[in-house]
DNA sequence: TTTGAGAATTAGGTTGGTCTAAAAATAATT
DNA sequence: AATTATTTTTAGACCAACCTAATTCTCAAA
């Protein structure tokens, strides 16, 4: 069966609102979400319940079924494997990828995205850190810790961000903690709790709590 | 303005089966092009015209504007790049992109086509040996060598012989030397000028320099 | 110059995706 | 427990893109 490109919209809205499946979502969350009035959603989960990839129960909500899953997933992965090739490849800027993945994601050949991802590496994280599930709708997840709850001396890698505002990301690229990056904690202030972490074995910079809290770790 | 994907591929049909705008276009031609019935051609005729990007007499047939052409060419643009990437650089056959690049040339993204052409390095030629239109819609003229002009290892298109007769055409058949035919230069004898050529990456032949001197090549 | 074949258009219907406004169901408050 | 507020669904409509069947138009042959 195949889904049509808005049904695949609501399908991977519907994942991420309900993370994975394990809490409830609401019709005016996935309304707001998707940009649409709550009557043409009340519409769409019929047809998605038709389907069989949501089980529907009308005023009761929904639950993400385990094909709606698969079909989710594949649609989340096709969306961060063209956001690696748009940074890595074309050189796109972090918060510039968004909208044409959102796009690229609907295309349909499973060739294409074999191909594309043998291209790019087997990458297993996107360009926001976020992981990219295999083919078989797998998602490696690693434990991560946002950057202020590290201690002096403990390491690791930045894998994502939790602020993506374009503002955040200039910062980011301007003293060079990229995604990918390992660092080092050098320091930490107990009045304010800005810390100081070297980068790449060669880079000291400080920064405040709260940009610290919008930096994701896997510690290593 | 934005046209719809359904648009987009309709006026790409009628530029195409037009010759950019030079012959008359039939109704029936378009419907059997885009595999649609006569009567929903008529009906996206009607939606073309009131958007003037055809010229459009009810009866009498349509003529494509040059708004028509930028939006056709802008299109044509697109599909065209996209199988030079999908050849280049993800390893597909020349004769499995067609489909894909079918989806790939409705994604609307400015940045992406104008990084892509950069990092395909602004190509001329699709696989097929067709001409990549400029970002203004220019289409290269495409200049033809005589085949015994070509260098080891160059390639191309064959797109016309400049003799005609029977016996020559019958020569071309049995040695699988079609129009269209994509082929490559494996070696040239200095001492007859007698050319040896791979066509459609299968076939070796070989031919004198005075059989090579009447097939015209595009090359790429 | 009438007529008939074939081409093209219109009429009316379906499906997918959206909307507003009205109705119904559930949840919260008194 | 009754009433009010909120959420959700239904009713009815619109637009894009298709379809079949009926109608209209054009053009060439009798
Ligand atoms: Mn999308
Ligand atoms: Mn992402
Ligand atoms: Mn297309
Ligand atoms: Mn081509």
């Amino acid at each position: 069966m195949e889904l049509t490109v808005a049904e695949e919209n609501y399908l991977k809205a519907i994942y991420h609102l309900s993370d994975g499946g394990k809490k409830s979502v609401s019709t005016n969350d996935i309304a707001s979400e998707m940009k649409t009035k709550p009557a043409s959603v009340s519409d769409m989960l019929r047809k998605l319940g038709e389907k069989e990839v949501i089980e529907y129960r009308k005023y009761y909500g929904l639950q993400i079924t385990d094909s709606g899953k698969r079909y989710a997933l594949q649609t989340i992965r096709k969306h961060r494997l063209w956001e690696v090739f748009l940074v890595d490849k074309l050189n796109f800027a972090w918060d510039e990828v968004h909208e044409v993945a959102e796009q690229l994601e609907h295309i349909q050949s499973p060739l294409l995205i074999q191909r594309l991802d043998a291209f790019l590496n087997y990458p297993k994280f996107d360009p926001h850190g976020d992981p990219i599930p295999d083919e078989f709708g797998d998602v490696r997840s690693r434990p991560r810790v946002q950057l202020n709850e590290m201690e002096i001396n403990q390491t690791g890698q930045i894998v994502a961000v939790e602020d993506s505002s374009a503002a955040f990301l200039r910062y980011l690229d301007k003293v060079g903690a990229y995604i990918g990056a390992r660092i080092k904690v050098l320091d930490k202030v107990e009045f304010d709790g800005s810390i100081e972490i070297l980068v790449d074995q060669k880079k000291t910079i400080f920064m405040s709590k709260d940009v610290a809290s919008n930096i994701l770790i896997i510690q290593s």
